[in-house]
DNA sequence: GCTCTTGTTGTATGATTGTTCAACAAGGTT
DNA sequence: AACCTTGTTGAACAATCATACAACAAGAGC
């Protein structure tokens, strides 16, 4: 009878075990709510021991911030100056982006910020850059509406998450292209076509 | 040294006692999430030992249902069939409304509501009747947007959800009024004048 | 093959969780 | 004043929680 003399387990560099924390921290989040948020749950997942949590992070607190920090990554990641409102539009209904795995990450996340001090001067800072790159897209595509642009960069953020949250109760009524198009059809009166790129 | 005989504690009707519960719940929602909403942390609040929860509302779960079933009272009550579209919007901005703590309960109700079935019924249905309302009111403002009427009041509640998140994340930018002149401002081109009634 | 760094494990620990239930008593009824 | 219904209590319980930490071993460097 021979023990196997596989190695017990993998080492891995500190930054690729961290990231294998985060995403299953996000999977978590997008199964189970932030009830689910348990050391237990996410080192299981990501299949690793439970110590690796407090080892990398520091503890519980410290991972949620990092997985609060992935999760505003791919929204604030290429956000080019010259980006145009129409592909904004775009990428913001995206099937990627307008789904129910992301929204329910951040209305899990939205819970705990609304009551998380640290948490919520992390959020108004990455949701100031990304209002401001709004406002941008905005004043580019109609120079006219420069006065109103940091309204209509609250407006069309406050469209995008309210429906959102519409997917979120009925699926089965609410999709990316139906939410993009009652987006445009509140923005052009004001902002001229917004027509989808795709 | 006398023992006192003043009563050790209260006897409430059964539906009393209940809605002491249902408020307590809803407080601790707004102060501290759904990480707070504990038995422990309830009964403390509510003046009641441990056990009253799983007496009147069979446990946990139980209560929850009924506070949410509470949150969502307010917005369903006066929907009379003949409420004007400004008088709507401006209950729906109202100081007493358009509040933190009133968003503070939704953010961590909405955030169970995602991954709890029985909640997602529920919320469905009260969500479609409020909705209803909502077109009606639209469709009594301004009938030449009858044939949109559904994406209008989805719009309209989108938006207003959207402008609330924002009073949550930066409380010192966001007040009622602007969200309401925000609000109005995007409905405006489509549907005609809402100027405030107070 | 040896050493050394450092990522990893898993048990121990104490706090907190939701539920149960037998004993209790408040307060109306008679 | 002796009931009796029923709302209430609080300790007991098992499950789960986050954290700490000493022992361990993977894998690179030599």
């Amino acid at each position: 009878m021979t023990i196997s003399d596989a190695p017990r387990f993998r080492r891995y560099a500190s930054e690729v075990r961290a990231a294998m924390l985060v995403e299953a921290g996000l999977a978590t989040l997008a199964e189970g709510g932030i009830t689910a948020f348990t050391v237990d749950n996410i080192c299981r997942r990501a299949q690793a021991s439970r110590g690796l949590i407090a080892h990398h992070f520091g503890g519980k607190d410290g991972l949620l911030v990092a997985v609060y920090h992935a999760a505003y990554t791919p929204l604030l990641a290429d956000l080019s100056p010259d980006l145009t409102l129409p592909a904004l539009l775009d990428r913001l209904f995206s099937k990627a982006h307008f789904s129910r795995a992301t929204l329910n990450i951040w209305l899990a996340l939205w819970g705990e910020v609304a009551v998380n001090a640290d948490l919520q001067i992390e959020h108004r800072r990455n949701y100031g850059a990304f209002r401001a790159a709004v406002a941008r897209a905005i004043v580019r595509h109609a120079p006219t509406a420069a006065p109103h642009a940091d309204d209509l960069a609250t407006a069309l953020i406050a469209l995008a998450d309210g429906l959102w949250l519409e997917l979120c109760i009925a699926p089965d009524l609410m999709t990316a292209p139906r939410a993009r198009q009652i987006c445009a059809g509140l923005l052009e009166p004001l902002l001229g076509p917004l027509p989808p790129l795709i």
